[in-house]
DNA sequence: CTCATTTGCGCAATCGATATTGCAGGTGAA
DNA sequence: TTCACCTGCAATATCGATTGCGCAAATGAG
């Protein structure tokens, strides 16, 4: 006998299934099962018996059917570099739980820092009918926002700016001279010297570099301190850049390191863990990025850590308010003093 | 005069307007769109008619449309507890690398290590359409299988195993005993000193802290050294729990630590910060867990690093081919030794 | 008992894309 | 010239949920 019993290969129950279940409509099962059940004056009676029949069935909403339909999706997407470091996983964390907060459903996409991949998962996200969509440290924001503008869908950058959406950034200039000031203190109390220090990490083209580096700069000039142009070491984000550009310069004697991010970071403790017991002894550092594990590595003065909450605050203040592109937001960062504990 | 002329407020284009706007029939446009237009023998010059117009036109498909139609969704998707550790960054970054490389669209969200954020994500992720969700990490593992199998969701566990559905898991037990023979040699090699050894971090209620401390037990009994229950600190995994553990525990002379996760090793870090240098000298840890800073903490003998690669691998393998809920496939660890220099 | 309201709910159109079917007009063989 | 067949495209039903509209029954006022 072939399968004549309009006997279904078990699918997923929709909202037909249900009113048939229920002895009802579709239109007041909808109704009841996404809560406008009372602005549609259906009875208290039907609506727990369309409820009780769904949980049976085990109905979840087709979102697809119900955004489809709706005038908002209230889906808002996030596209992001890596998740394999804290400020960007704090970034995706913080952004899920503040959507979630706002009634949105956020959707969070990583591209591995390559364009074209940005490129395609901000148009996958505008497919998947995104009301906004956060460029996270884009390598190229225009080109995101382009494509956002083309398709009708408001944008925000994060972490790096652009011009033609509204961006939220750290402050950059006032967290990097806040983390060369107490480099250089350091350096003087500790080893007695005074600098100059070296930049480490980082692309120049890269605004966070450069805002960074100026700061860096600044601070030095300010203190009649003649930074010197050869320890500016930005020749990349990666580790081995960085531990490669530190090898092939000349550090002996009193050094003091200003290193980019985390990533740069682990690049800095390999070329230290190279140099001798006495040379690593004058040998101090601050890093621009915040890891657990920082404050427990020999040499570190401090750390900036960005302040990913109030971030988040301000981008989710300009998705209320419609807001035009205009300068980048700027958020003061934390610094986190390490203050290592005298070891035998 | 009341805008009457047709003209829209600009929204997205639908394949009706590239279809006016082309001079064809909307079902032409899907074809061209969708790369079916060959099978549908729609001629060459039409196709780029309407390419060309959608392009002008900054055309998107609409997702939730076209998958509402579709038979299959082509979405996978997957809960994480936190992105915040290098474990869990790499299993979502090359989940979605994974996914799209099979031409899926994955999704991903993280849920706190909130039992009800847990099943609320996967119930809105089943509204997505998902064909396939991953449950990594869950601390319920039953109640999410449960969940998609009311739903003719097909679930598999990654990292906690459940009976409900196919897991993918890391092979803690040999893990643990090799980390641990490790740092019983360095001990021995080191301070000239035979265990016992500590247990920190992680509960025991939890499969993978439990395989680890038997690999744990096992590997110690081996050599004839008999384990104390009273070394065993698995209070839970926040850094303040392994600290304080440490802190309430007698532990003067050698020691060694068997760290259960990057998170309890923060709380042993600062644990250990606290020591006098005579003691920390005489401190050596491994952990079960890597992160790119351990290699540069004092004391560190090694670290266990879960082969993510190999658990994506074979979870992908698991969705090809569906298999049965059977016995979790174990996914050797790889083990990381560290070497830390001799300082002065 | 009549008429106006209110209550409770169903009908049917709609969102945008897909896929089956159908239907002209053209081509080639007999 | 006739007819089978192919080419190129359009019409149309459909996926599941939402929502404006309308209508019958219940209720209340007079």
């Amino acid at each position: 006998m072939v399968a004549d019993e309009g006997e279904e290969i078990s699918k997923r129950p929709t909202i037909y299934d249900i009113a048939v279940l229920a002895g009802t409509s579709p239109s007041a099962v909808s109704s009841v099962l996404n809560g406008t059940w009372k602005k549609r004056r259906i009875s208290v009676k039907l609506a727990e018996r369309v409820s009780r029949v769904a949980e049976e069935q085990g109905y979840t909403t087709n979102i697809q059917a119900s955004v489809l339909r709706r005038a908002r999706s209230k889906i808002i997407g996030m596209i992001i570099p890596k998740y394999d470091n804290r400020y960007f996983g704090a970034i995706a964390e913080h952004f899920e739980a503040r959507a979630r907060d706002q009634g949105l459903f956020p959707v969070v996409t990583c591209t591995q820092r390559d364009p074209a991949l940005e490129v395609e998962a901000a148009k996958e996200l505008i497919s998947y009918q995104v009301e906004t969509l956060i460029a996270t440290g884009a390598t190229d924001p225009e080109r995101i926002t382009q494509i956002c503008q083309a398709a009708r869908v408001r944008s925000i950058n994060l972490d790096l700016p652009g011009s033609g959406a509204p961006s939220v950034i750290s402050d950059n200039y006032t967290g990097a001279m806040d983390l060369t000031d107490v480099l250089l203190d350091r350096c003087k109390e500790d080893l007695g010297w005074q600098g100059p220090l070296t930049f480490v990490g980082g692309r120049l083209s890269d605004h966070n570099t450069a805002e960074r580096l100026r700061g860096f700069l600044d601070a030095q000039k300010r203190r009649g301190i003649d930074p010197q142009q050869a320890k500016v070491l930005a020749l990349g984000y990666s580790a081995d850049n960085s531990e490669n550009a530190l090898m092939s310069c000349e550090t002996t004697g009193p050094t003091g390191l200003f290193i980019n991010s985390t990533i740069s970071l682990e690049g800095a403790m390999r070329w230290y863990r190279k140099q001798s017991a006495k040379q690593s002894n004058m040998i101090r550092f601050g890093c621009f990025d915040w890891d657990p594990f920082g404050e427990f590595l020999p040499g570190n003065v401090g750390m900036v850590q960005q302040d990913v909450e109030t971030m988040l605050d301000r981008t989710f203040e300009l998705i209320g308010s419609d807001a035009k592109p205009d300068n980048p937001v700027l958020v003061p960062c934390i610094f986190r003093p390490v203050r290592t504990e005298k070891r035998g």
